[in-house]
DNA sequence: GGAGTGTTGACAATGATTCTCATTCTCAGT
DNA sequence: ACTGAGAATGAGAATCATTGTCAACACTCC
């Protein structure tokens, strides 16, 4: 018993590899949303061979993390970046990409007090702005 | 001049097919959002031989003019629902799929607010809720 | 009755995402 | 440092929703 059972931290989070850290610092690049497809193209025109498979898998690992945030485009096309981790949600130009993380106090109390008045539990709730910004706008 | 010139109201809505009807009929007989298969599965068991890409252009052409709301399930498949014509959001029983609309003015003027503040313009946005409603929860 | 235009259906094509599986790599012990 | 068990990777095939193609149709208005 001296080490075959003490185990508080098992899981420890995923592991570290090579082209993990790849996506991640590759995300870390832009300020924007990339779909799996341009983070793999990104990659490789860096001379990184890394799979697609793996681009892919390793987006959702880290989605489902909290690390990286994810939406769809308007075809439906997933799309990541890197965000802070704290509950936030985007502003997006639909022009330039360009995005802005923005909190909302007052929508997180009213998502709750509307749910709650249907009966509904365990929430979770979507909500992103789409506009033209300053810039391309001019 | 007599006839071929006047038509005030040309585009006037999509025209009306026994197709078309079909659709709408099928998503009026259910009170939560379905895929376009589902809708085409859904027809096919009641003898219509409606073609699938009908009930793709169908339901596209609907969404356009905003006879149906669109919003996509977390593996990105596109799902529409028969909904009220007016701006409004969804409460969405993630275990049965129950539906309830709501409106957030408070949420509205916030979007506003915010995208304003960030310059922002020619908006609009997307905001969902997910939950487990009464019934489920049991 | 025919031209012009919008619609449909069968089927091919597309393209993002997932699966398979043999090989390679990480990392907690030793 | 050395190992073993299990996790991760890459290449390519397989899925599968969605879209494109195009010939046959339906409707409207001369
Ligand atoms: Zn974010
Ligand atoms: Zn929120
Ligand atoms: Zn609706
Ligand atoms: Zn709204």
């Amino acid at each position: 018993m001296t080490s075959t059972e003490r185990h508080p931290e098992p899981p420890a989070g995923p592991r570290s590899t090579p082209q993990r850290r790849a996506v991640l610092a590759a995300l870390d690049g832009v300020d924007d949303f990339r779909s799996a497809q341009e983070v793999h193209e990104l990659l490789a025109s860096r001379g990184s061979g890394i799979g697609l498979a793996t681009v892919y898998r390793t987006l959702a690992l880290y989605a489902d993390h909290g690390l990286v945030d994810v939406l769809r485009r308007e075809d439906g096309e997933a799309i990541y970046r890197r965000c802070s981790e704290t509950h936030h949600h985007h502003l997006v130009c639909r022009s330039c990409g360009a995005t802005v993380e923005v909190e909302g106090p007052a929508v997180e109390r009213w998502t709750s007090a509307i749910a709650a008045e249907h009966g509904f539990a365990d929430l979770s709730h979507t909500l992103e702005i789409v506009g033209t910004c300053a810039d391309c706008r001019k």
